[in-house]
RNA sequence: CGCGGGGUGGAGCAGUCCGGUAGCUCGUUGGGCUCAUAACCCAAAGGUCGCAGGUUCAAAUCCUGCCCCCGCAACCA
């Protein structure tokens, strides 16, 4: 096995504040890292930003400022955020950097000697206000959604990576490396994406500025994969004069990313890396998305928790220990407050603080507070040598969440343990039973001591914290030597111990929250934009009667309706009501329409005019009349 | 046949790749303990592992078909 360990996470767009799915991916990147290292390997743990593109310049525009000192700013959130939550990342590289700009160019010039690039031309939605290509998927109807800007077809000069060539090599690729994208359920997709043939790459572009300069045509700019990916043998010195680190740590030992960007990493970045005749990387991870909890509960009791305020109040350790321990690596998993509060009080203040209360507590008064003489007494040796075994075993699978089970086990075995010896009675026979009080005190003490070296890579404050109060406060160096049992030692007098995570009351602390995130709530809302009452006045409102009403076909959600608005002719228009409403029970009805709304075609559908209706959670209720007014009255 | 994820005691989830006693946390009930952060320990109740077939000595796990739920996309004008 290789000595050195290099593990990544993405770099993260500076286009958008820090969020949970940073928080996580970064995280788990930092626990692993420091577990290699507890495990005697070198490690070079990598994290940074992408700062280019149109995102970024239109962003910077929009602030009056440069895109550099936007990016600027965003990164120093992140650098406050990485140092807040304990990352111990090596390198934080920024796509900005001449050292990642040279990188780009020479893995250009490794592609391009390769034959791999070819100029052709790229076409797709322009919108001619931003100067800029809309992707597909947000043009509707040659409109822009994100902007409401009309777009046009458009072609522009491009330089294309043949990826087509590619497919074959890595599907060999991934059959020889069966683990090289994980979890498995992620390989098969990949490569039967693969399978289904790959498009040339369009890899520069000509209409944005705000990029990597293209080597050798000053009109191109480097598109948005090949630079991104290319950071992580930029930060390596891939393509500098001293590139020794590169050398020493490349291929990767594990590319963490979310599953929304699996498939550029394992489809396109290994391809590249083949083009240039590189070493690819060795695992590809893609884990799960933490999922919202659910909307209605959170908005109704108003307990929205933000990961800040969990910082804030429990501290990073809990937060990190938190999403290691609750998310099956891999799978998706909700994030909530009240799972949060619950894992907190029963794995960190019950199971593992309590734990070290108890003991600490009844060495401080049963002992003078001094570590007695080394012993094995009990199940605690063989229980931490089991919990030692299966964390390891699952540590190097890369499933964190059953490491830190096995850990946990340790801990009820040390709990039931002191039921079972009952030091407190041990204590009241005085002289007699010392010996027997102080190899059970020494048993839990060690035991807690190894559970210590367990967590540092989840939870570094806390278990040094932890080794302090257990008079160990040397720092682990090596994992299987920190974790031989024994190596408490003896006659130190144990430092004064505070709980290391105060139980919380759940049920306090959620109306606590409601108090503090309603008044924000309130506070947005005056700085929503004031309409005049001539802009309120451009919006012709007609009540309707509804004549016809069909489901369109294959449709979900939408209803084709004839509405009377007092017109010659009744007017088609296409709601997305289908999923409340069955479209027999709405002839007849009156209803509210936008009657002089832009026309636009929904599934095929011409749609004249938009009918009102309130939005709970995206269901809509109609807007009805009270009377019956003719069709076509205004309404304001 | 759009892409993907999921359906396991009341809740939330492991376990599925590599078949072999169905496990964890929370909750519930009863008992115990009193060193400790109303914590800790023991016990109990509670499961057709979505459905139906198949393979097998043996299926939550493998194969086939189907049903349902959730993201994304399309269709909230």
């Amino acid at each position: 096995m290789s000595d050195t360990f290099y593990i990544t996470t993405p770099i993260y767009y500076v286009n958008d504040m820090p969020h949970i799915g940073h928080i996580y991916t970064t995280v788990m990147a930092d626990a692993i890292a420091r577990y290699q290292r507890l495990r005697g390997r070198r490690v070079y743990f990598l994290t940074g930003t992408d700062e280019h593109g149109q995102k970024i310049e239109k962003a910077a525009r929009s602030q009056g400022i440069e895109p550099i000192q936007l990016a600027d700013r965003v990164v120093a959130r992140y650098h406050d955020l990485w140092r807040t939550l304990g990352i111990s990342h090596d390198d934080f590289i920024r796509t900005t950097q001449p050292r990642h700009q040279r990188a780009v160019a020479e893995i250009i010039a490794r592609i391009t000697a390769a034959g791999d690039i070819s100029k052709g031309s790229y076409e797709g939605w322009y919108d001619a206000r931003d100067e800029a290509f809309v992707p597909d998927s947000q043009v509707r109807d040659g409109v822009d959604t994100e902007s409401g800007h009309p777009v046009e077809r458009l072609a522009e000069p491009s330089y294309f990576f043949r990826l087509s060539a590619f497919a074959d090599r890595l599907l060999d690729w991934y059959r020889t490396n069966p683990d090289c994208i994980r979890p498995r359920s992620r390989y098969n997709e990949v490569v039967r994406f693969v399978e289904g043939g790959l498009k040339d790459l369009s890899i520069s572009r000509t209409s944005l500025t705000w990029g990597v300069p293209y080597p050798g045509d000053p009109d191109h700019v480097v598109y948005v994969w090949l630079d991104a990916l290319t950071n992580y043998i930029s930060a390596l010195g891939f393509g500098a004069d001293d590139d020794a680190r590169y050398r020493d740590f490349w291929p990767a030992s594990l590319h963490l990313v979310g599953k929304d960007i699996l498939r550029f990493h394992c489809v396109y970045w290994p391809a590249f890396l083949m083009s240039a005749g590189l070493p690819l990387p060795r695992q590809v991870f893609g884990h799960g998305w933490w999922l919202q909890n659910d909307a209605k509960m959170s908005k109704s009791v108003g307990n929205v928790v933000r990961p800040d305020h969990l910082i804030h109040r429990f501290g990073a350790d809990a937060l990190r220990y938190f999403v290691a321990r609750e998310m099956s690596f891999g799978q998706d998993a909700n994030f909530s407050d009240e799972a949060f509060l619950e894992r907190y009080n029963a794995d960190l203040a019950n199971a593992l603080g309590n734990t070290a209360s108890r003991t600490t507590a009844m060495t401080n008064r049963y002992l003078a507070g001094v570590v007695p003489a080394p012993s094995a007494e009990g199940p605690v040796p063989e229980a931490a040598a089991a919990a030692v075994a299966g964390y390891l075993e699952h540590m190097d699978a890369l499933e964190p969440h059953r490491a830190l089970e096995a850990a946990w086990q340790l801990l009820a075995t040390l709990n039931g343990f002191l039921q079972e010896r009952q030091p407190w009675n041990l204590a009241k026979d005085g002289d007699a039973r010392r010996a027997e009080l102080e190899a059970v005190l020494y048993s839990s003490l060690e035991g807690l001591r190894i559970a210590s070296i367990l967590i540092e890579p989840f939870m570094p404050t806390i278990a040094a914290e932890l080794r302090t109060q257990l008079g160990a406060s040397e720092a682990p160096v090596n994992l299987g030597e920190a974790t031989r049992w024994g190596g408490l030692p003896t006659g130190t007098r144990l430092s004064d111990s505070r709980p290391l995570f105060p139980r919380v009351d759940i049920t306090a602390y959620l109306e606590e929250a409601t108090v503090e995130t309603r008044p924000e709530a309130a506070a947005a809302s005056p700085a929503e934009e004031l309409v005049s009452i001539d802009q309120f006045a451009r919006v012709k409102l007609k009540v309707g009667l509804v004549t016809e009403a069909e489901r369109v076909p294959k449709s979900k959600k939408l209803v084709r309706l004839k509405v009377d608005l007092g017109e010659a002719e009744p007017r088609q228009l296409v709601a997305g009501i289908a999923e409340r409403y069955e479209p027999e029970a709405l002839v007849g009805r009156r209803i509210v329409v936008v009657a002089n709304l832009q026309p636009a075609k929904l599934m095929g559908v011409e749609s004249r005019g938009m009918l009102l209706a309130a939005s709970v959670d995206g269901d809509p209720f109609l807007l009805s009349v009270d009377g019956d007014v003719p069709p076509g009255t205004g309404v304001r």
